[in-house]
RNA sequence: CGCGGGGUGGAGCAGUCUGGUAGCUCGUUGGGCUCAUAACCCAAAGGUCGGUGGUUCAAAUCCACCCCCCGCAACCA
């Protein structure tokens, strides 16, 4: 019996959990099921990432205490999963004894083989990202996600990644240890270009783990992170029962990821473990994103969908089908309630649903509910042996695809014999046999039934790991029993037993009506209160361990109802202004840099109008500009000023100007 | 030369690495069947595979150049 050990990527308990967190681990539980099903001795792990400054200044802007704010969001995570069925084994928390123990412990096994080192940094520093921004300014915009840098000037743990260069080139040459390609390409030309030393400690916030023997410092939250996939199961331990399991599942078999932190977990978590004498995983898989299609009732933004709303709807099956069948892994997906009620229609309660129903309820009307003897040469025919082949394929094809995570061809192999049967019902069309009583009807229907039904006990053996619930049904009706004794491995055609008793027969998947769509539309609307600002991609940073933006920065204020005085509105100075001089600021899509005559003297403004205005319409013309306005530099050059447009549909802006002549210079109140 | 992802019948996609009659799902139209969850089966219509050139006996697929779309970023004060 070999061993299977798979991880999805601790989730950031900054985030509730949605959808894109649980594409992923729909994706190793199915493998992790599948797994199981050969015989192998699986472990499945799964968890939260509770430290570093975003979850502090979270939960003081929340106010509570870090720790609080963890377990809630935590807790959130862990429920959504036991509500989804999902088996894990573990579920480690980076804020457990256990796993804060073995880290320290990591850390120093790094330091005493000599990669840690101390260090100063002065730079800047994206708390949201966790990351430090080379070559920024004060001031500069994280080039990820776009927020202001801090400026920070520390004592550091510095880890020694430069070390490793060519031992992780070596890695990558194993074609299958980033997979897809792609990704692996990446890495491979980031990794090429040159590494540098890894700051690995913060001492400038205290949620996080304290180095070991210098407790005004905590680990960096991705070493602190990443090695839950070794602490979970015993790394460092020294109770004998954690070592051998340590011992057993070490190294992982697959560390599933979304795309967004291929750079850890290709890069830095190879050469942790490489610097800790530590064996590295054998393959880091990486998935694309879930983008959410707008539905077209808000035509603003689309949306983060809760995955709660479609379990409430279609139950967790139809989620984990649609996920793994509808989006080609490994590349960018797009979600809809319109595709997954497709979807759910036409393969399940249509496809597997339905022939299941007319299968089952024949043989109960045909044979009182026994499975037929499948008759001998006489009722025999080519049609039989061709299911039998088809299904014999689709067995090794759907293991085929599986092991190389192409779960949407996996299914589609299983499902060609479920349309292989429709097909076959209809030409040997046994209802016109069961209406003969002859020796010759009996055994041909027998046959076609048998095949049938063998067909359909197949197709629902290789598709447990995706839908479980549903195949347990079926497998119920069928008198099989437990379908989690299956053993894959000795999945073929021809064991389905004659004279086995069917259960009781009802639909697995009721059919969904169109009201399904718009109820669960109704219920992702009713979750936007109008007053939670919805981050501004549309697009679902899905299962992103360490993720993206989430906390829209603080609103500005807008008390007394949003009004303000007229106080307020008088500090803003706003112009007449002439436009001497207008042209495009090189290399650019939108911008225009003006000099305007403000009467008092000549500003130099940008502005994004270029896709609307061409640069000599303007020269000449007055507009209103808010002229007390800090500067700020564009494309390197500075604006002074903004100049007021109304903005159109589509974002084109239109300038505000006057019908009456007004003088250079004149003050707007 | 910003990074990335795309452009394949009405819609959504696979196929591109490893050239060889263009495939799937949905939709449309017509027909069949009645065991089944108004499901299932058959047939038809519908494609210059973004463009141009090249390599080749053969290109959606390889090469070169170009066009367009979408994210993100830049520059929308």
């Amino acid at each position: 019996m070999s061993k299977f050990y798979i991880t999805t990527p601790i989730y950031y308990v900054n985030a509730r959990p949605h959808i894109g967190h649980a594409y992923t681990t729909i994706a190793c539980d199915t493998v992790a099921r599948r797994h199981r099903m050969l015989g192998d001795d699986t472990f499945f792990l799964t968890g939260t990432d509770e430290h570093g400054q975003k979850i502090e200044r979270a939960a003081q802007a929340a106010g509570k205490t870090p720790q609080q704010y963890a377990d809630e969001i935590s807790a959130e995570f862990r429920a959504l999963w036991k509500r989804m069925g999902i088996s894990n084994d573990d579920y480690i928390r980076t804020t457990e004894e256990r796993h804060k123990k073995r880290v320290q412990e990591l850390f120093r096994r790094i330091r005493d083989n000599g990669f840690i080192y101390k260090g100063t940094y002065t730079g800047q520093y994206c708390v949201s990202d966790e990351l430090y921004v080379d070559g920024a300014q004060p001031g500069d915009p994280c080039p990820t996600c776009g927020r202001i840098t801090e400026t920070v000037h520390e004592e550091n743990y510095f880890f020694k990644l430069s070390a490793f260069q060519d031992k992780l080139l070596e890695l990558y040459a194993n074609p299958d240890f980033i997979r897809p390609e792609t990704r692996r390409n990446e890495v491979i030309s980031f990794v090429r270009s040159g590494l540098r030393d890894l700051s690995i400690s913060r001492s400038t916030f205290s949620w996080g783990i304290p180095v070991p023997d210098d407790p005004k410092h905590v680990i960096y939250v991705w070493l602190d992170a990443l090695a839950n996939y070794i602490t979970a199961i015993g790394f460092g331990s020294s109770h004998a029962g954690a070592q051998e399991a340590f011992k057993k599942y070490w190294p992982a078999d697959v560390h599933m990821i979304g795309k967004e932190i291929v750079r850890f977990h290709c890069v830095y978590w190879p050469a942790f473990l490489l610097a800790a004498g530590l064996a590295v995983p054998r393959a880091i898989v990486a998935h694309g994103w879930l983008l959410f299609e707008e539905s077209k009732m808000s035509k603003s933004r689309g949306n983060i969908v809760r995955t709660e709303t479609i379990l409430d709807v279609l139950g967790a099956d139809a989620l984990r089908y649609f996920l793994l069948r509808e989006v080609v892994f490994g590349q960018d997906g797009s979600f809809s309630f319109d595709a997954l009620v497709q979807r759910y229609n036409s393969d399940l309660a249509n496809g597997l649903g339905n022939l299941a129903s007319r299968t089952l309820t024949m043989i109960n009307r045909y044979f009182k509910g026994e499975v037929p003897y499948p008759s001998h040469a006489a009722a025999h025919t080519s049609a039989d042996d061709a299911i039998a082949s088809t299904a014999r394929k689709a067995i090794t094809d759907f293991g085929a695809y599986f092991d190389q995570f192409q779960f949407s061809r996996a299914l589609e192999s299983a499902w060609g014999l479920i349309a292989a049967v429709d097909k076959y019902i209809v030409e040997n069309e046994p209802w016109s046999l069961g209406e003969k009583q002859d020796e010759q009807s009996r055994s041909r229907l027998a046959t076609v039934l048998y095949t049938s039904a063998e067909a359909l006990r197949v197709a629902t053996a290789l598709a447990h790991p995706v839908i479980p619930d549903a195949t347990a049904k079926i497998w119920a009706q069928m008198g099989l029993g437990d379908i989690k004794q299956v053993k894959l491995k000795e999945l073929g055609w021809g064991q389905l037993r004659l004279g086995t008793r069917l259960g009781e027969i009802h639909p697995v998947f009721p059919r969904a009506d169109k009201s399904a769509i718009e109820r669960m539309q109704q219920m992702e609307e009713q979750q936007r209160g109008p007053a939670v600002e919805e981050p501004k991609d549309a697009a679902a940073q899905p299962a992103p361990a360490k993720p993206q933006p989430a906390n829209p920065v603080p609103a500005q204020t807008a008390d007394n109802n949003g009004k303000i005085t007229i106080d307020d509105f008088a500090k803003v100075d706003l112009r007449v202004g002439l436009v001497k001089v207008a042209e495009r600021v090189p290399k650019s899509d939108k911008l225009l840099r003006l000099e305007i005559d403000i009467g008092t003297e000549v500003r130099q403004v940008l502005a994004g109008i270029a896709e609307a205005y061409a640069p000599e319409t303007l020269v000449g013309r007055k507009v209103v500009i808010v002229a007390n306005l800090a500067p700020r530099k564009m494309r390197g050059l500075e604006s002074n000023g903004m100049i007021v447009a109304a903005s159109l549909e589509g974002g084109k802006p239109a300038l505000a100007s006057f019908l009456e002549e007004v003088p250079i210079g004149a003050r707007l109140k």
